[in-house]
DNA sequence: CTAAAACCTCACGTCGATGTCAGAGGCAAG
DNA sequence: CTTGCCTCTGACATCGACGTGAGGTTTTAG
């Protein structure tokens, strides 16, 4: 498929995916006129890409796990998958600090609601 | 406080501290000769601005949920409330992914692992 | 009193993932 | 062949939370 397909069934601009070629993310065959042309298989790769940015993960760093991704303990295995260790030990400690806040958001709600039933008459609950 | 000692406080550059005032987050009393002037209260509420700012949420949005901290339940608390619920969501929604994207991790981690294994034969376990 | 350190207000620089525009070529349908 | 859409490269624009430096005042230590 060419650039504007895949674009659309990753959920992606297509300004983005030369983005992530450009990056080293991404490869494509070019056609004899230079347009590039991907597989279904790349739908896949696109989205996890996208995870990754998700998670905060840099193009570098992304193009430093993607590797290991691909073929699974080349020469790069051991040195990729410390990285991969440290970025999920990353993502882990990320994860628990926003679940801290979203605690406290919790508490903040909870606490201006009993402020607003404490001056409202006790009607029944909404 | 001055504004120095309370950047080393809270753990954030003076810069920052001034950019918060100029977005409405934070305030100060001044001094005749113009200085900034905090009271202790003021670490707890920058680590917070801190903790949401970690949490994705934009100076603007910050600004919106920030009142309601303040004084629980003024005019505002409605609307207020109803933002803040929402962020609440999209932030449970963003810890889901990223929990979603850790767990990729491990699976690619443990693949490669496994695989490392099938090479190198099963000394003791390292 | 004096020098160092901290503070003030502009205001421009940065970084990373993308948007956007320009100018040119490719490709299928009528 | 032409019209219209897709694609190409290249390059400048954007946005948000700061960094950083200039040029000047205030506070503090000796």
């Amino acid at each position: 498929m060419r650039i504007g397909e895949l674009a659309e069934r990753a959920g992606v601009s297509v300004r983005s995916l030369r983005y992530y070629e450009e990056q080293g993310l991404l490869t494509s065959t070019r056609s004899a006129s230079g347009q590039r042309h991907y597989t279904d298989d790349e739908i896949e790769r696109v989205t996890f890409i996208q995870r990754l940015y998700a998670a905060g993960l840099s193009s570098r760093t992304i193009a430093e796990l993607l590797p290991c991704v691909e073929s699974p303990s080349t020469e790069n295995s051991d040195a990729a998958l410390e990285r991969m260790a440290q970025e999920r030990d990353r993502l882990n400690d990320h994860i628990a600090d926003l679940t801290r806040t979203r605690e406290a958001l919790d508490a903040l709600m909870a606490a201006a609601r009993a402020h607003r039933e404490s001056l409202r008459p006790p009607v029944a609950a909404a």
